[in-house]
RNA sequence: GCGCUCGUAGCUCAGUUGGAUAGAGCGUUGGCCUCCGGAGCCAAAGGUCGCGCGUUCGAAUCGCGCCGAGCGCACCA
């Protein structure tokens, strides 16, 4: 149990004896030092209740609380009411072996919850390359099902393929087209067809791969098979996109098993005998606006085939079937309308909890103060491949994740080939390889450093400690970002942490002040100052890490000019 | 017209689920430094949290109404 943990049961045991039971005591970090190390806000909570002033209650609460026991040092009432904890000497460097000796699963649930979930995100239809919004999709996608492994959750990472309908037909008859025209006859684009570069080239493969066959089949036969090579290469591509970025998918799941396995018919069935769907204008109408959808919606058209709707209310059946708790939907921002009518859906089947779903915004490519746009011209990004060959995957995943999700994104491609500090990746990467050179000139395996040999009590100077209770907070940060599905919290505390080290780092330049170095004559003090240079470490390493992004330890140097 | 998301420093964005004097990075300005690893370090300036009303001990945060931006409103996928 650490600190936290144990003040926040004594202050809930003393609400409890002022009248107040089952009161959760909130224990926040403030963010001005002057308040302490700990502050809570129980007294000002209470005071509707109990109906005294919060700085009475507080006083009350004060009294009755064993502070050496929670070893704290000190503690005031402040402000209208807040408790604020100063924690004693040496309980501060605790933590950090605990943080080291923790390694791998410092941040890490202590526990399985033995739920599973599922996140599926990408699902980008075979039909063209990924491009730059499906990147912030998967880097996001990726990083939330790990923040919700990190909680202990079982997690499966899934990819829908819609490889059947529309608007697969559509990439056969355009490919089908650029054959044609390779073997000199005229043809065209369809209706709604794909006219990108990539079908041209597709085109020239297959032909230098297949083209007697092509040649011998009649047209039906041949945009037929143009379609089933055309869909597995796209796949192919797609697949290895994914794993350049450091994607790597548990499960791909085509729309063409939820009609193998009939789970359309089946589903309409279910919704049927509940009597939540009706005919109507020739169609099957699903009674969505029962369950919060502004209209009812269309299952089947009047000419008998599905709508887009109905597979996919199949499809998220068939997750419920497959045993997972829930299920998180990464989801492109034009897709937002959809949102209420697949929830209701998925309440009209009686699982009204189960769905979440995260709205990935737009994302804007600027260079130069000048917007990149989305088009074939020379020097400009069309696909996700592009640019992170250009920036390297890293630094794109993080730029991905750097921000809110559901708020639209700016990407910054001068700041992100910036190798300097003032790119964030840079600077949080800078810092673990630091660490990392520094055991290196000692001589050191980091990996096989004697924790709780060293007297870390000699850690005392304000920016060690400030340092380690920094450290600390990790776990809440890996919490709190989980419950949230918000990855960018991660970022803005490694970025904060890793501000605090390349300043705590410089701080001790043997040339302006060697007393202050990590490797100092004094061995004892030494010892210790390698403890935290292990501890931040480990925690980079392990933010980095969740984030999927790699922690350097050293950043290759550029030749430049 | 209706719905969703958003509006915070010059720019890009956070804001611990309603807490104390609203923060960070970049940019700007001033001062150091050339290294246990760099274009590094330290400091300063910079705010009507879009506007208004309300809820309460307390609002950037919650509610209502405006203003503005983006997206969505199919028997398309």
């Amino acid at each position: 149990m650490n600190p936290i943990e144990r003040l926040r049961a004594q202050l809930e045991r003393v609400a409890a004896e002022l009248g107040a039971e089952g009161t959760a005591a909130q224990l926040e970090r403030p963010r001005n030092p002057e308040h302490g190390d700990l502050a809570t806000n129980l007294a000002m909570t209470l005071a509707g209740r109990l109906r005294r002033p919060p700085r009475l209650i507080a006083d009350q609460i004060l009294e009755r609380l064993s502070l050496a026991e929670a070893g704290v040092a000190a503690a005031e009432v402040a402000g209208a009411g807040f408790i604020n904890f100063r924690l004693a000497g040496g309980v501060v460097q605790g933590q950090l072996l605990h943080i080291v000796k923790a390694d791998r699963d410092f941040g890490r649930a202590a526990a399985p919850t033995g739920q599973r979930w599922q996140v599926e995100f990408v699902s980008a239809n075979p039909t063209g390359p990924l491009h730059v919004a499906h990147g912030r999709g998967a880097a996001l996608g990726d990083a939330i099902a790990s923040l919700l492994q990190w909680s202990g959750h079982e997690v499966e990472r899934e990819f829908y393929v819609n490889d059947a309908g529309v608007q697969i037909g559509k990439l056969g008859e355009s490919l089908d087209a650029r054959w044609r025209e390779l073997q000199g006859q005229s043809a065209s684009i369809p209706d709604g067809g794909y006219h990108g570069s990539y079908v041209t080239e597709l085109a020239r493969q297959v032909d230098a791969e297949q083209h007697e066959r092509l040649a011998s089949l009649d047209a039906d036969a041949r945009v037929a098979f143009l379609k089933d090579w055309g869909v597995a290469a796209l796949e192919r591509e797609q697949d290895e996109t994914l794993r350049a970025f450091g994607v790597r998918m548990d499960s791909y799941y085509p729309e063409s098993r939820v009609y193998q396995e009939k789970l359309v018919e089946t589903t309409l069935q279910e919704l049927a005998a509940r009597g939540l769907t009706y005919e109507g204008e020739g169609a099957l109408w699903l009674r969505t606006t029962d369950f919060g959808d502004d209209k009812d919606r269309v299952l089947v058209k009047s000419d008998g085939t599905y709508t887009y709707f109905a597979p996919d209310i199949a499809y998220h059946r068939d997750k419920i079937g497959r045993g997972f708790d829930h299920g998180i939907d990464i989801w492109g921002a034009d897709h937002h309308g959809y949102v209420p009518r697949m929830k209701a859906a998925l309440a009209a089947l009686g699982h009204p909890e189960f769905l979440t779903v995260e709205i990935v915004q737009m994302v804007r490519i600027v260079r130069g103060g000048e917007e990149v746009k989305m088009s074939k011209r020379a020097g400009d990004f069309v696909t996700l491949r592009e640019l992170f060959e250009e920036t390297g995957a890293d630094v794109a995943r993080y730029f991905f994740l750097m921000r809110r999700g559901d708020a639209q994104m700016l990407f910054d491609l001068d700041l992100a080939l910036d190798h300097s500090e003032k790119n964030p990746v840079y600077k949080v990467q800078y810092a673990h390889a630091r660490l990392a050179s520094i055991f290196r000139k000692a001589g050191l395996d980091p990996a096989a450093l004697e924790a709780q040999n060293a007297d870390l009590t000699r850690l005392t100077l304000r920016v060690e400690q400030d340092l380690i209770k920094q450290l600390d907070r990790f776990p809440d940060v890996v919490t709190r970002a989980a419950e949230g599905r918000s990855p960018h919290l991660v970022c803005e505390y490694l970025e904060e942490t890793s501000g605090m080290v390349n300043s705590w780092y410089h701080g001790g330049n043997p040339s302006r002040n060697p007393e202050l170095a990590v490797l100092v004559g004094d061995p004892a003090l030494r010892a210790a100052r390698l403890v935290l240079a292990r501890g931040i470490q480990v925690v980079l390493r392990n933010g980095l890490e969740l984030l999927g992004l790699t922690a350097p330890d050293r950043m290759e140097r550029e030749e430049t000019a």
